[in-house]
RNA sequence: GACCCCGUCGUCUAGCCCGGCCUAGGACACCGCCCUUUCACGGCGGUAACGCGGGUUCAAAUCCCGCCGGGGUCGCCA
């Protein structure tokens, strides 16, 4: 039958075969051991309007959706058209909020709650979101639940901030009233949001999942963030990664990243995070940076390497600077500026091809948190313990 | 295919209802400059959009019609 009426380009549609049977017809279909399904009686030519609170006036024909639809299956059990009614019913409902797949259940949905002779809720049909081909967002497109974003160190509340961006904007009445004090006009706190949201702001049109704002969104946060409430943060981000965690031993804090373990205090630990959280994207790089605090020992980088290479002068800075930092009693950002401008002049280098060997030479790395700051934080013994690290390095290399 | 929804920068959007203030505003991304003897942060600046075609009007992103494009729904699933 169904493939008969899609052959004739008609929709498959329930015919109205048994609409009408006899007392007598009912009998004997029973008697051969069909079970029958019971189906909502459409009223003829009726139109079914409603105003969606996005959508604007929504209408449809009964003549048009789909033919007497089945309400209890022939098992006996309802299905989710009859159910949902109901439901909401009984449980007081007064908006029905959700996507727009859902719109052309609508006028199945108001029928029954007019044969009901029960009040009808106010319908809102939210745009789906769209996946970057454009097309309904799945599973294939990555990350779709809330639990991926949380283990890869996004914040609860700029992921809040960041959907509701995605299809709302603020009314611009009440939000230029309010937008001449933020810090930045696309950050909002839940509390902000609260106030601010409205069904009627709600754009019509389907939004494409592009996380490149939630990425900046996480970073605002995280950054602005004081650090305690940010601690908290990150005791909760260790609950759902194997590879990190903090535990706390009386004043001790003992870190965990993959599988090695570093013993700080909480005061080292803040000032850490406070040193390095502009490089932050997410909660995972936390640990990224904090383990180039916390440890004294680390490998070279390729890239790090080939610049030594191919300048050969940076060992004998590296070594001239090995030989200041011995003389002096206490490293700081003056005592480094100091020992610096020293082995420019008598070396006569300048520039990258004088910090990029001390960088490499403390971190391994071509990159990271300003040489002045990483070094008054590290403290005299720690550098020296990294430049003897360094050496053994690079013999194991030569 | 039928029915329905949608169509402003690469992306999220403001403006559309109540035409002129739109030379189309903001944000992210991107690019450039400044700051910094690296990178990042920060500051400043830049590129970039009304899907198309007809009307209506002195005037259209805004109103009307058609087309095109994208999406959704067509179950005894929820």
């Amino acid at each position: 039958m169904k493939k008969e009426q899609l052959k004739k380009g008609l929709p498959p549609r329930y015919t109205g075969k048994c609409r009408n049977l006899t007392k007598e017809e009912k009998e004997k279909l029973k008697k051969e051991g069909r079970k029958p399904v019971i189906r909502f009686k459409l009223p003829e030519n009726e139109k079914i309007v409603w105003e969606d609170l996005v959508k604007g006036v929504l209408e449809f024909d009964s003549s048009n959706i789909g033919g007497d639809f089945v309400i209890v299956r022939s098992n006996g059990i309802p299905v989710y058209n009859f159910v949902v009614v109901i439901d909401d019913h009984l449980m007081n409902i007064t908006h029905v909020i959700r996507g727009e797949d859902h719109i052309s259940n609508t006028p199945k949905q108001i029928l029954l709650y007019k044969a009901f002779n029960w009040d009808i809720p106010k319908f809102a049909h939210l745009p789906i979101i769209l996946g970057k081909d454009k097309s309904k967002l799945s599973k294939r497109h990555g990350s779709t639940s809330v639990e991926e974003f949380r283990s890869k160190g996004y914040l609860p509340e700029s992921l809040i901030n960041f959907l509701a961006l995605l299809g709302w904007y603020p009314n611009e009445k009440l939000y230029k009233e309010i937008s001449q004090k933020k810090e930045h006009p696309e950050i909002f706190t839940k509390e902000e949001l609260i106030e601010l949201f409205d069904l009627k702001d709600v754009n019509p049109a389907p939004a494409i999942f592009d996380t490149t704002k939630l990425d900046f969104i996480n970073e605002f946060f995280i950054r602005k963030l004081d650090l305690d409430t940010l601690y908290k943060h990150l005791k909760e981000f260790v609950k759902v990664r194997e590879d990190f965690d903090i535990k706390e031993i009386g004043d001790t804090l003992v870190i965990k990243i993959k599988d090695k373990e570093f013993k700080t205090d909480k005061k080292t630990f803040y000032k850490a995070i406070d040193l390095t959280r502009n490089y932050y994207k997410t909660l995972e790089d936390v640990f990224v940076y904090l383990k180039e605090l916390l440890t004294d020992k680390f490998e070279i980088d390729k890239k790090a390497l080939e610049f030594i290479k191919t300048n050969p002068e940076s060992i004998k800075v590296i070594e001239k600077f090995f030989e200041k930092v011995k003389l002096e009693q206490v490293l700081n950002k003056d005592t480094f500026k100091k020992i610096v401008k020293s082995i420019q002049k008598e070396l006569k280098v300048k520039g990258k091809k004088l910090y990029m060997p001390i960088r490499i030479a403390l971190t391994g790395k071509l990159q990271g948190l300003e040489l002045d700051t990483l070094i008054e934080f590290l403290g005299k013994e720690r550098v020296i313990n990294r430049l003897k690290n360094f050496f053994l390095e690079g013999e194991k290399n030569d």
